[in-house]
DNA sequence: AATGCAAACGCAACATTATTGCATTTGCAT
DNA sequence: ATGCAAATGCAATAATGTTGCGTTTGCATT
């Protein structure tokens, strides 16, 4: 399926913005920070990319996930996730020295153990260290 | 062992801030957010907390935890940890009504099997939902 | 108990990240 | 081609975190 259709599919206006971010994230299984995306996409106003990617997690187009260092990053959802719940299932990767995040689409999240009267909805698992690139070098 | 020796074992000098700060996080097993620990001491500079959760941190006295919203959180280490490595070995627990984070001590991490080439360091586990006392009402 | 010094603190300024309101522009259904 | 809601750009504001510097304080030593 087509970019445009994935946006207009979930209700959205098919933008030039939209267009350019839903491609980027495509591009590889990287999960971009808004300070990343801001710098490939100069031309656009910061608020503007706020909102974009704002609305494609609500649309369940993007997964956000928050790095280490506190900094929210976004990436592409990998099969279409329902409306309601599209919490990520697998596991994100994060690199200490380039400071990518990468998800590993093929370690899904287990299910833990926790105490009676808490009721979980969902989890959040990052793992970190060096990148495949990274710890070669 | 007393809180003042705690801090002094680090290296660290015993101040009211220090000890205030040591006490409300041996209260219980939460996480608290620099925002909450500045209304418990108004008299206190901002900045002053901030390093004082930072030498901390870098001391071995407290985790640090960056919960969904990207918010950083900190939280007593239960067991004195080495000074080189100090990450949370237990998972985490985010309340979504309450904001409350809980450390579920006895929630130990499992070990994920990553793809070859990523060397892991150590990771964040965070299960988000309604905690006991909010599941209830 | 008095002294000296590095550590800790308070204050001001600044940096970064994120949100809100409003006027203008634009996608797209009609 | 037209109208309208949605999307955008701009300005202002909020929240969060950092840095520099002069002053104060814990504490080891005398």
């Amino acid at each position: 399926m087509d970019i445009a259709h994935q946006i207009r599919d979930k209700g959205l206006k098919v933008t030039p913005s939209r267009l350019g971010v839903m491609e980027v994230l495509g591009q590889n299984h990287q999960a971009y920070a808004h300070a990343d995306l801001e710098l490939l996409f100069k031309d656009m106003d910061r608020v503007t990319l706020y909102r974009v990617l704002n609305d494609f997690e609500e649309a369940g187009l993007v997964h956000k996930i928050i790095d280490m260092d506190g900094v929210t990053r976004f990436a592409l959802c990998k099969h279409s996730c329902p409306d309601t719940h599209h919490a990520d299932e697998h596991v994100h990767f994060s690199c200490q020295a380039c400071h990518k995040m990468f998800c590993l689409e093929n370690v899904s999240s287990p299910v833990f153990n926790i105490p009676s009267g808490f009721k979980a909805i969902g989890q959040n698992i990052l793992v970190y260290g060096f990148c495949k690139t990274c710890s070669a070098a």
